[in-house]
DNA sequence: ATCACAAGTTCCATTAGTTGAAACTTAGTT
DNA sequence: AACTAAGTTTCAACTAATGGAACTTGTGAT
């Protein structure tokens, strides 16, 4: 895989991840506990990380997080990969049209990200959304962008799903989700049947080129107290002139399209 | 300075800035023509960052653009490094009391980051906003923020402004912004007179630890055609209220760290 | 088709940067 | 003061980065 198959700059990159899946900050001492690396070398990287502003550090506490650099850095990967900006005004009218929750994703090797949001109900926190992850094998969004991978890079995916059993209606295998995934090739669309929190179900469609790569995916969210699988289905058309909208302008904007 | 006396690592992040700089997907050949690297370099730099998910490679183009691994770990960064998850509550309620835009920034380095913003008029697109840089000298955030710097830190931070005239109350020296930081120190608050653009004032407060460093700063902006520098000086007990009250919840945030 | 030129990619001997065990310094505790 | 854990520096051995040059691929003109 990835992991630091690229020399010091990969191996600087783990320890920033690994910095960045606390989710607090962090003293030099827990880092270590946890890393491959001596302590001289580990050191060594947290403060050049630091030094470039990819890390904080905090003098009265003694902790590291991930720095200010990298939020000015996504700013950019935000306006000029993602398709956000392009499918801003698309998904405020989906929203308002459907009166639920929307969803913006796209794939980052094998993980979901939530690149934006639209929220019927209450006014939305951004912030708090935007660069969520999720698992692919287990969200309406996640399946259906790996539905439409190159073979290769499906079993690479495949390969990285975790399958953790959320609810009863979970994928815990490969081959279910597979049998899944060529429905989903099949309709052009694909469901979240409460796989990942009971009670919560959707809609995804998929945001395709010409050529039928997934450059992300929209997704209708509601609950099983507010409607159930068929009235989702009933959206797809409506959802699906939005997925297309989306892909046309992503066409004439220069959009890249994600690696793997 | 930090400019790539971080060996390797240092270089490798200093070709990705070069990459976010430009706002849209290059060409190797533009990224070759602009960078001090040898070409066989600057190609194994841009392949390494590729393959770790940090730049995203458009095949159809031949461009790279900044990758979706730096919206995911700015993610993290604004969860655990930055003070919008904390201050989020109060600058709902003080952008709903003064019926005015409400910033929250940061420094990184010597540049302001805009961390979050409350728009009373209309619905902001808060993707567009965050992670936006600005220049420290003529912004009112940005002034509260160098003013309770260190001396050193401060020295560095001043030899880094550009300096650039916007208007003709910009600050062009050294020397003039030297003293208006210490009125500001003074005071405890600064503003913006249209320093930045004609027409836009501002008012700023630091938020500060015990230890007098600033976190970060928010501040009230307007317009000259709304108010004057007068109207908006008779919110400083207001503002002041919201910056403490963000301190107080910053120290409080105590992370128990001694792992055993 | 063929050629010419630019863009992109690989090679490999040289050189520079990385490595990590160990020694050392600092901060906190008994 | 004595002890312990956390954090920091050192330096010889070694591994990985470097970049000039050669090579391949893509594009467009004749």
């Amino acid at each position: 895989m990835a992991a630091s198959g690229d020399g010091t700059v990969g191996k600087a990159l783990e320890v920033l991840d690994q910095v960045a899946s606390y989710g607090r900050p962090v003293r030099f001492s827990e880092l270590q506990g946890a890393s491959r690396f001596p302590k001289a070398t580990l050191y060594r990287f947290v403060q050049t990380l630091t030094n470039q502003g990819m890390l904080a550090f905090d003098p009265d506490r003694g902790t590291y997080a991930p720095g200010m650099r990298l939020v000015r850095l996504a700013h950019a990967a935000w306006q000029t990969a993602s398709l956000a900006p392009i499918a801003a005004g698309h998904i405020d009218r989906l929203s308002a049209d459907v009166g639920e929750t929307v969803h913006l994703a796209q794939l980052d090797h094998a993980q979901v990200i939530y690149v934006d949001k639209r929220n019927a109900a209450d006014p939305v926190r951004m912030y708090s959304q935007s660069g969520k992850v999720g698992p692919a094998y287990c969200t309406g969004v996640g399946k259906v962008m790996i539905a439409y991978l190159p073979e290769a890079d499906l079993a690479d995916a495949l390969g990285q799903q975790s399958f953790h059993r959320f609810t009863d209606t979970t994928h815990t295998t490969v081959e279910s989700l597979r049998a899944e995934l060529t429905d989903i090739r099949a309709n052009g669309y694909g469901f979240d049947r409460e796989e990942h929190e009971p009670g919560i179900i959707c809609i995804a469609l998929p945001i395709l080129t010409e050529t039928n790569r997934a450059l992300g995916a929209i997704s209708v969210t509601s609950t099983t107290t507010r409607t159930n699988l068929a009235g989702l289905e009933s959206l797809v058309q409506r959802i699906r002139t939005t997925a297309e909208a989306i892909a046309k302008d992503a066409s004439s904007w220069h959009f890249p399209i994600p690696a793997r």
